[in-house]
DNA sequence: TGTACATCAGTGAACGCGCGTTCACTGATGTAC
DNA sequence: TGTACATCAGTGAACGCGCGTTCACTGATGTAC
């Protein structure tokens, strides 16, 4: 948390990192229900004991790795959020970077991705410092979608109108935070497009395309774009 | 399998059943990761061994629970499915039985629907057979869509035209399987509905709607109605 | 720069626990004649 | 209907295992003066 004074504080903070970094590797090994202190400790050639210098215990180092998965999607999804800003690509290109970003990080840590939006590990809280990057994911993902909006860019979406004064109050904590000058419907298409996303990974990751979709990358790619379109991105 | 001849036979179902039984009650309160043996037997009253005659280990009972699971929500989408059709309701009306059906299955067995589309146990294989209730299941879905199709009813879908050539080796098996009067756009339309079903539920029942949606309910009749818009169909 | 003391990291033994699975057994239920 | 035998359900003890966590300890690192 604060910078390292002391050599003591270094190779503390050092240290603290490799135990995640064994605990990653054998999240990803065995999944998050095998992971256990004593074969972490194995593997770093230390006493179990050691351990609870660094984490409170085995829901501690959980909440450690739960957050710091949470921290590292928020991270890539806003840098590529920037580099997409700076590119000069066209809306549909930009809006793209960050669907494309989730995908590969989970991809790349199925494990991690179940943590956070696979079932959840039963008797255990996730902490709630997760908001903050939950938050900085979702505003990432918005931002091509509200520069468009603020460029004049971005059609009014079109179905759904009846429904748009009852939908109000549901969707109001996302409209105030992520997207307050759009129309209830358009926030209500925004969420429908995280639910597609969520899913189109969480199926591809978790296995069930397996003999349904082929080619995953490229149904993924349209399903991004179908999307952008249905809140009124236009290519 | 076979209907039971003897008394002993019936017993034996019997006591099937009620292991099972006791191992949802178990799994709902704890979660897949502690589903034990021993105290399935515990909650029974018997020897640990016991279960050993109906059920080859931990893993076997794992697999009955997932095809059970499987087969337990096809049945119940296919008899919505059924009664929608019967129901004389306009398509949209029809469309939105399964759906439905599929909220309300995961939101009084959460962890069984987290067993279905959560994150996979590590290390274990779903058995083979659920890919029979997993197709019943998707065409219970489908068929006020097929039916909509058949009699002229379903608009042919407009976005993402230049995708289809490139998208139809990609889904060809679903296209084939499911729908195969539709265009190629419909099926990936489809194949986007499902995934939008499968990330709200999952959402909704993994409790990433905290804080963020605050009716789901509401959320989930307007997502449905609009996806099923969104492949074509006419209020 | 040197000394005295406090803080911290890591050890290793021990605790009690619940787990899956095997095995030889007893007694009840079913089958063949 | 009765008997002899085979099949099956369930028991209870035992196996070896890995787990999280506690605790008194040793020795090294840092701090104050």
């Amino acid at each position: 948390v604060s910078a390292p004074r002391t050599a003591r504080d270094r190779i503390r903070l050092e240290l603290t990192n490799e135990i995640l970094a064994v605990a990653r590797a054998q999240l990803a090994e065995q999944g998050a229900a095998a992971l256990s202190l004593r074969s972490i400790a194995r593997d770093l050639g230390m006493a179990p004991s050691a351990l609870y210098r660094y984490f409170d215990g085995r829901d501690a180092l959980l909440s450690a790795l739960i957050l710091g998965a949470y921290t590292s999607l928020a991270d890539e999804a806003e840098e590529a959020a920037e580099t997409a800003h700076r590119s000069g690509g066209d809306d549909l290109e930009r809006w793209a970077a960050v669907p494309r970003t989730m995908r590969f990080w989970a991809l790349s840590r199925p494990h991690e991705w179940g943590l956070l939006f696979g079932s959840p590990v039963p008797g255990y809280q996730a902490p709630e410092e997760t908001v903050v990057p939950y938050a900085r994911l979702a505003t990432a993902l918005v931002r091509p979608l509200v520069e468009a909006f603020d460029g004049g860019r971005l059609a009014a979406a079109t179905a759904g109108e009846p429904t748009a004064a009852e939908l109000g109050p549901a969707v109001a904590p996302v409209h105030e935070a992520l997207f307050p000058d759009a129309a209830v419907t358009t926030v209500v298409g925004v969420l429908q497009v995280w639910a597609v996303l969520v899913g189109a990974i969480s199926l591809e990751v978790f296995g069930h395309w397996r003999n349904t979709v082929l080619d995953p990358a490229r149904f993924f790619e349209a399903t991004v774009a179908d999307a952008a379109r249905a809140v009124g991105l236009r290519a």
